[in-house]
DNA sequence: GTGAAAGCGCTAACAT
DNA sequence: ATGTTAGCGCTTTCAC
C-alpha cells in the first residue's frame, strides 16, 4: 500500500503539500494540486485513517448504543441518526448492547480508547454513577431513553404523557381492568410512562392490580407469554398497555390462537407505530413516536457539543411530542 | 488523557514493559506486572486504539455490509455474525448501503483506508469488476448474496432450490397462474431463485407470464403496491412467490383490506421465516433460511482468511440447506 | 505557496 | 526479564 511519502516523491513535492491537498487546505497552487491528484490516482493511494486519527486526535465517528438491533424501532432511529451524521461528515458506529451492563460499559470505553468522538445512548443499563465518569472523555447525549441524575443533554419524548394518553384512551373505551407491560428496569423512560399509566388510572379512581403488571417483556414471543399468563388468571384484565408494537403483536396473535377476540375479550395498545402495527389484524392502536425527528435533533445536539471546545456542564432537555393512533385493537 | 509514557514513569518502568502488560506478553515478572496494573488503574489509563492500529497494521475489525438495516433478516444475520466475531476478539462495523452503489463503494474503501481488516458483503450493488480490485487490500467474503464472476469465498443457500420448492409447493396446491416478486437486480441470488421458479413451472409445462413479474419489491408497502396492481388486472395470478416475508405481509394485509381471501383468492409465499410470518393472519407459508448458521459459517471463513498471510486465489463456496415451512397462506 | 522537522501513542526488534 | 530505539503514516507548526 502506498503512503503519503510515495505520493510526495512521485509528484516531486513534499509530504506537507500532499497532506494539504488531502485536507483541502488553501494556499496550494492549482498546478501542484493537480500533480498531487495525478500521483494519488496513479498509485491508488488512500490515506491511512488510523494515522489521521492519531495525529488529529479525533475520529469523526460517533458511537450509537442500541439495546436490541432486531427491534425495528431502533434500526429506524439509527437510520435517522445516520442520515444526519452523514450531512456533517461523521461516521456512525452501531453498538448492540443486548440490554447487557457489561457490554454497554465496554462500548462506553470507546470514548476512552479514542475510537469515537462522542456517544449517543438510546438505552441505559448501568447506573448513572458508572457512566458519569466517562463524560470526561467526550460528549454523551441521551436519545429517547433517559435516567434521573444524568447531567448530559437529552432528546426525548414526554413518556408520562404517552402512558397517560394510552391508558386514558382505554379507560374511555370503558375499560377499568387495565394491565401494563414493560421491558427493562423501571427508571427514566419506563418510570415516567408507568407514572402516566398510574395517573390516568388514579384520575378515574382506579387503582393498580399488581397481578396485571408484567416486566421483562420485549419481543413478540414475550407478548405471547404474557397472554398465556393472563388466560390462566381467574381475574383477568380486559385491556393491556404494552411497551412496544412487537409485544402487542405477540399478544394479539396468541389471543387469536386461543380463540379470544381483540378488542372484545382483550384490548391491546402498542407503542412506536411500527410497520407491523398496520399489518396485524386487528390493526394496532398505538402511540406514535416521531423517530425521524428525534434522531435528527439528537445528532444536531451532538454536532453542537463537538464543535465547542470547553465541555461546559450545562445540559439541555429537548422534548418532542407523542401522538395516539387509534386503530382497531382497542 | 494519560499515555503509555505516563504509566511507565508512574510505575518506574519502561514503555516497553507497559506495552507487554497491555498485550499479555510473557516474560514480565508478577511484581512488575502488578506495578504496571496499579499505575494504569491509578491514572485511569486506556490505550489509544488509533495508535495501536497504526503500529500493528490491523484493526481487528470487520465491516459487514447490509442493504437495509430495517429489514429484520439482516439484523438477525448481523447479530449472528457479531456473536461469532466476539468469540474471536473481533469488532464489527455495520455498514448500511441502502442498496446504493456509491455508498457500497465508499464502505469497500474502508479496506483501503485500513479501518477494517476484512469485509463481509450480504448484498452486492456494484459489478464485480468494481469490487474485485479491492480484494487486493484484504479478504472479502460473500454472505447469502453472491454474483457471477466473484473470485472470493462465499457462504450461501441454494437459491435455485428455494425458488423451486416454493413454486412447486404452489403448483401442488393446484395453482397454475403464479406471479413472482423480487427486489433488486436479477443477478446471483435473485437470478438463481428466479431460475428455480422458472424450472418448477417448466416442469409442469407452465410458462411465465411477464405481466405477473414484479421487480423493485422490498418492503411491506411495496407488497401493498403489488397487490393493488394485481387487483386491477383482467387476467390475475392466483398465487404469488415473494422475495421476503415483509413483502408477503404487505400483500396479505392489502388483500384483506380489499376483501380478497388468502389463500382462496390469492395464495402467497414468503421468504426468510421472520417473526412476522407467524403473527400475520393467515400465517405465512415461507422458506426458512438458516440465518444463525450462515452467519456463523461466514465469520469462520473470514477468521480463517485473516489468519493466513498469503492471499491465495483459491476460494470456496459453502452451501447451506433451505426449508419450506408450510402454513396457511398457501 | 512550499518544505523541514517534530511528534501523535504505541509496538517490536534488538540489545543487554 | 527489561530497556533502548526506530518507526507505523499522517498533520502541523515554523521557517523561508
Amino acid at each position: 500500500m502506498p503512503t503519503i511519502s510515495d505520493v510526495a516523491s512521485l509528484a516531486g513535492l513534499s509530504r506537507a503539500t500532499v497532506s494539504r491537498v488531502i485536507n483541502n487546505h488553501p494556499y496550494v497552487t492549482k498546478e501542484k494540486k493537480e500533480l498531487v491528484m495525478d500521483a494519488m490516482k496513479q498509485l491508488g493511494y488512500f490515506p491511512n485513517t488510523s494515522a489521521q486519527n492519531l495525529r488529529k486526535q479525533k475520529t469523526d465517528t460517533i458511537a450509537v448504543l442500541v439495546p436490541r438491533l432486531t427491534n425495528p424501532f431502533f434500526t429506524h432511529l439509527v437510520e435517522s441518526l445516520e442520515d444526519r451524521a452523514a450531512e456533517y461528515g461523521l461516521q456512525i458506529l452501531i453498538c448492540n448492547t443486548k440490554y447487557d451492563k457489561k457490554r454497554e460499559l465496554e462500548f462506553l470505553y470507546l470514548l476512552k480508547t479514542k475510537q469515537v468522538d462522542g456517544i449517543i445512548m438510546t438505552s441505559i443499563e448501568n447506573n448513572w454513577g458508572q457512566i458519569e465518569e466517562i463524560t470526561m472523555n467526550g460528549p454523551i447525549v441521551l436519545c429517547n431513553e433517559y435516567i434521573t441524575g444524568a447531567n448530559v443533554s437529552s432528546v426525548r419524548l414526554n413518556q408520562l404523557e404517552g402512558g397517560y394518553i394510552g391508558t386514558h384512551h382505554l379507560i374511555q373505551k370503558g375499560h377499568t381492568k387495565i394491565g401494563y407491560c414493560w421491558g427493562g428496569v423501571l427508571s427514566g423512560l419506563s418510570y415516567d410512562r408507568f407514572e402516566g399509566y398510574r395517573k390516568a388510572l388514579a384520575g378515574q379512581g382506579l387503582s393498580i392490580n399488581e397481578n396485571w403488571l408484567f416486566e421483562g417483556v420485549f419481543s413478540i414471543d414475550d407478548g405471547r407469554r404474557v397472554l398465556n399468563e393472563i388466560s390462566e388468571m381467574y381475574d383477568r384484565p380486559t385491556a393491556l398497555f404494552t411497551g412496544s408494537d412487537e409485544v402487542a403483536a405477540g399478544i394479539i396473535s396468541e389471543a387469536k390462537k386461543k380463540g379470544l377476540h381483540v378488542p372484545g375479550d382483550i384490548a391491546v395498545i402498542g407503542f412506536d407505530d411500527q410497520p407491523i402495527a398496520e399489518v396485524i389484524e386487528p390493526a394496532l392502536t398505538t402511540i406514535r413516536q416521531p423517530i425521524s425527528e428525534i434522531g435528527k435533533k439528537t445528532m444536531e445536539v451532538m454536532i453542537e457539543l463537538l464543535s465547542k471546545k470547553n465541555q461546559s456542564d450545562e445540559h439541555q432537555i429537548y422534548e418532542l411530542p407523542l401522538q395516539l393512533i387509534a386503530r382497531e385493537s382497542s
